[in-house]
RNA sequence: UCCUCGGUAGCUCAAUCGGCAGAGCGGGUGGCUGUUAACCACUAGGUUGCAGGUUCGAGUCCUGCCCGAGGAGCCA
């Protein structure tokens, strides 16, 4: 007998075939039997009649618990009272283990119970339908890069020197030397960009802040390209474009998902090209007539990003932050030097930010001169500057947060339920 | 690191002024011919986070600690 999967069950209407998976609930009345079997890529329900009270499918039916596993085999049909509107007759039971007391039962569960459980947790409705969005902008954001041709390429996780100061930064042994788990793949990217001109990396990078926050990851996955010879305005269209790119596909492909999640699709389906744009001088104007005792010089505090970004019905793109508040590298804006041409993009519907990045600072002199300023090892930047030697290329590049982009995209209250096995602050297992 | 709130049955929660620790779900038993987190009846299930204190009496009040949640700060 063919072992189908349900996902495709809509192709076997009428055949005898078989399923394997795990009980996901079981229901009975009087002389019918109800089977909900999920198998990773959907629930089915099956179904078991008889009027002898004895039939021997109903003493396996009796026995069968949560999650516990089987093979069950039957025929196919269409049918408009069951979830999915396809069911099976099932003819056979093959039990591989009865599940003891599994602890997620259908009913509400505190978030500390299911954080203790999360490696039980993910086989739930909702947190599927989670991982499979997140798996739906992976593909999304390769395919953007692949097909404008991006050349992926990897940047170490385990890094030589820390970038500003060990604060936020892993450390761990290297034989004998100290090694620093990556926050950014940003500087080897600007490296590979001279080599092959368009470049992305994807892949975990981590903080070692003590964020505890609805945002924040201490292990997050993030999604860096860098473009040589790019200004700050190709790589905010670039930004543009990719987070058009991502929603078009996860409204395309999973929707059910979506559905599953109850996100109002609506709001993402009015989000086009241009995004609005502030720069830092007039966001913190508007932000101040909406309430905000942020002052001039400050960064946007967690409140700021929320409002900003429900302010406007699509992402905002922040540029032109004061070269205080900003990273060392950042290109300083020709007519106002205190200025750098950097860019952050604000999710919509109060989800802050989710790109950051700018254009990078390519003269060898200035990039000398800021190293010092920022108090910063030179030898450990040596190859860095090696760039700027080397036939040096005005060039810029972003950032963009998985786990932001798909907390947004499915309207979540925590970011914690955007990857499998989150790294969250005093929070390690499973 | 700081502020706020919480910890009672396997799970989610209740317990009036400090006075007999209780319900739903899940488990078990029985019933029901189309259930949709099915339903109905019965049933088992407790070191009230830990340590101390006040009191005739503490789940409840006080002190300390542990754990968790929300927020702030931090945050290329």
């Amino acid at each position: 007998m063919k072992w189908v999967y349900i996902e495709d069950v809509k192709d076997y209407v009428g055949q005898e075939v078989e399923i394997r998976g795990w009980v996901y609930n079981k229901r009975s009345s009087g002389r019918v039997r109800f089977l909900l079997v999920r198998d990773g890529t959907g629930i089915i329900q099956g179904t078991i009649f008889s009027t002898d009270k004895d039939f021997p499918l109903f003493r396996v039916f009796d026995e069968l618990t949560q999650e516990s596993s089987l093979i069950v085999r039957g025929k196919i049909k269409e049918e408009r009272r069951a979830p999915g509107g396809f069911e099976l007759e099932i003819s056979e039971i093959e039990v591989i283990q009865i599940a003891r007391d599994y602890p997620i039962t259908p009913k509400e569960h505190s978030v500390p119970f299911l954080m203790e459980h999360r490696h039980l947790w993910l086989r739930s409705q909702k947190q599927h339908a989670i991982l499979q969005v997140r798996t739906e902008v992976v593909r999304a954001i390769r395919e953007f890069f692949d097909g404008r041709g991006f050349r992926l390429m990897d940047t170490p996780i385990l890094t030589p020197s820390a970038c500003e100061g060990t604060t936020t930064l892993f450390e761990t042994q290297y034989f004998d030397q100290k090694a620093y788990l990556s926050q950014s793949g940003q500087l080897y990217n600007e490296a590979t960009a001279a080599a092959f001109g368009k470049v992305y990396c994807f892949g975990p990078v981590f903080r070692a802040e003590k964020s505890k926050t609805r945002r924040h990851l201490i292990e997050f996955w993030m999604v860096e390209p860098e473009v040589a010879f790019a200004t700050l305005e190709d790589i905010i269209e670039l930004g543009q474009d990719l987070i058009l790119h991502i929603i078009e596909r996860v409204l395309e492909k999973r929707k059910q998902d979506l559905e599953i999640l109850e996100r109002d699709t609506a709001p993402l389906e009015r989000i086009s090209k241009p995004f609005p744009r502030l720069t830092y001088d007039q966001a913190v104007k508007l932000l101040t007539e909406h309430g905000s005792k942020m002052v001039y010089g400050d960064d946007f505090g967690a409140p700021e990003e929320t409002l900003l970004s429900q302010i406007y019905d699509r992402p905002v793109c922040i540029t032109h932050f004061p070269a205080a508040i900003k990273a060392f590298y950042m290109q300083p804006d020709p007519e106002r030097p205190d200025l750098v041409l950097g860019v952050d993009f604000m999710a919509s519907e109060g989800y802050g930010e989710i790109i950051g990045g700018g254009q990078r600072i390519h003269d060898l002199e200035l990039l000398e001169r800021r190293i010092q300023e920022f108090n910063l090892p030179k030898e450990a930047y040596e190859w860095y500057v090696d760039l700027r030697r080397y036939g040096t290329f005005p060039h810029s590049g972003f950032g963009l947060g998985l786990e932001r982009t798909v907390a947004w995209i499915c309207k979540l209250p925590h970011i914690r339920e955007t990857i499998p096995f989150p790294r969250l602050l005093y929070r390690i297992y499973p």
